[in-house]
DNA sequence: CTGTTAGCGCTTTCAT
DNA sequence: ATGAAAGCGCTAACAG
């Protein structure tokens, strides 16, 4: 196929070894990462030969001899959503710093992941972080070849770790501030709900409104999206809702723009506004939305610890919680 | 070091050559995805062993062998741009429709990019597709193996390939629609300035402007983002000013927040508005920025189809341009 | 059409 | 500490 026009062959470890004057063996480990046995001299003339030769490891080859690749996959559904931004820069920012590469896989709905996984060399990686919601994590652990899955989804599972973000409690700040502020009854516009944590953020919302005895005037089901919140937003009605909580920040941006009447000066004339995932557009002054969110930093680091720890990582090591919080803005 | 309970050892071509009771060139043969000489019963027998073993071809195996990994690599400075949002999404699934696998590479200034591709995978890829504005083909050519390099930045050579968007188009469309209404004086918000692409398209701006007659008051110097925006604006004179044009879209939602008072109902009392890449966010009520941009589909579509022609690619194929055009909107 | 034989480039026993 | 040799799993000549 690809009879491309190679201008010099590629030096490899041979290469190296015999200009050096030694073993391919010692050359191996010479260029080792880990500490290996080789005197001292010896280690100064591969070096210098791989120097002189702009010799480059071939990591297919070394993964193949290895079972291993320093390479991470992450599956995503899509990236779109305006959360996607804020997150996806950090963790493959951290990702690399630890020395790894991301190779990114959108699965859509999940119709043909496994087809696609397959015959790709994501099915090599040494590990797997799974944002994709339709995912468990036993599916997960036959998708990739090792059992090094790390679940981000919601699933949990004794096999495969986890990061999870402790919605209930911001979820629970929120709705205290806006009892505090008087709200009696309030709307909930939810998100991709075959997402399980679109559900146990669904179930804290009911469980807080109920305890702060809030009445719940209708569940609205969107999809996250700033469509779907404009389009939802109709069907609120001005005079007997005192807050709407959405489970996306954009859902809240579209009840915002639908109902601008509503908020002079951005500040709630009639019902208060609440959003999710404290996303960084929220600090757009078009946008000043009231929202709940993680510390991202600290969120990336708890992945990014976990990947770091490949043992603790295939023997399902530790479910991890990061604490949300509520973020107050003008709307709330 | 990774010492992972493997449940299964993963059966290998061996292992469906010999339950297929063939060679494990016959095997090989009757999976591969061009057509090979393998008689209709053993092409079948191997099928059936393969699928009961339920065998997954190493592709880090098959790269060795190949030289070939189906695996492209996305060279970025970072993805927080809210224009990424409405590329990525799509390019990563038209890639994959081709069956390839995409790493994301961010390399933020370009710092190191050197050092951290030498041992990854990603130096093994198919090809490269660079977004990052730092870099030249030349460059590019010996950080990645091979010649398949696609320049996305602006930066054309003999060598490489590259898919370009025609701003001078979309610009000349604003700048006219400015002048025909009665627009005399301007300022220019630009971003980063050792971008190529930048570069041009300030070049596009001088020169429409000038042909249409339209002074230019001043070109303040941004980064693209809302804040940098919203910043710089305070430096315009709405008195003076006829026209605002931006190199991004967010710089432009910047401005229009720091001069709501001068955009009732979100339409120009004052000075007239202009954003850059129509990103989607335009369409969100509070920011209707009239903007310029290409079509993504068939940017996405040029990019695939030289990705497909891995002859082409590799020989320094074609220089593709895609135009831009003008996207009115309420400030223009 | 089929099987045998060499590798792809690197790591790792295992003797020395 | 060192080198020879045996693979990792697959594909590609080369004879039959």
């Amino acid at each position: 196929m690809s009879t491309v026009p190679k201008s010099a062959p590629e030096p490899t470890l041979s290469d190296v070894a015999a200009l050096a004057g030694v073993s391919r063996a010692i050359a191996s480990r010479a260029l080792s990462a880990q500490p290996r046995p080789v005197s001292a001299d010896k280690r100064e003339r591969v070096m210098r030969a791989a120097e002189t030769l702009g010799f480059r490891p071939n990591s297919l080859a070394r993964g193949l001899a290895n079972k291993s690749v320093n390479l991470v996959a992450i599956l995503v559904n899509h990236i779109h959503d305006l959360s996607d931004l804020d997150l996806f820069d950090l963790l493959l920012t951290e990702i690399q710093a630890i020395g790894k590469q991301v190779i990114f896989i959108r699965v859509g709905a999940g119709e043909d992941a496994e087809r696609f996984l397959r015959d790709g060399v994501a099915y090599h990686v040494d590990a797997a972080l799974v944002f994709a919601d339709f995912a468990d994590a036993a599916t997960m652990r036959t998708m990739f070849r090792n059992n090094a899955v790390l679940m981000l989804n919601g699933h949990h599972d004794a096999g495969a770790a986890s990061v999870t973000m402790d919605e209930a409690k911001g979820i629970g700040e929120a709705v205290a501030d806006a009892a505090a502020k008087g709200v009696r009854s309030a709307m909930l516009l939810t998100g991709r709900m075959m997402s399980l944590v679109e559900q146990a953020r669904v179930a804290s919302y009911r469980a807080a409104l109920q305890a702060h005895g809030i009445e719940l005037l209708a569940e609205l089901a969107g999809d996250y999206s700033y469509a779907s919140g404009r389009q939802l937003a109709r069907q609120i009605d001005v005079d007997t809702t005192g807050a709407v909580f959405c489970t996306s920040d954009a859902m809240a941006m579209g009840v915002l723009d639908a109902h601008r009447q509503h908020f002079p000066d951005h500040r709630p004339a009639r019902f208060r506004l609440y959003g999710f995932d404290n996303i960084s557009l929220t600090q757009f002054d078009a946008y000043p939305i009231s929202s709940i969110g993680a510390d991202r930093k600290e969120y990336v680091a708890q992945i990014v610890r976990i990947l770091n720890d490949p043992a603790g990582l295939a023997s399902g090591g530790g479910h991890v919680l990061v604490a949300t919080r509520y973020v107050p803005r003008l709307t709330g």
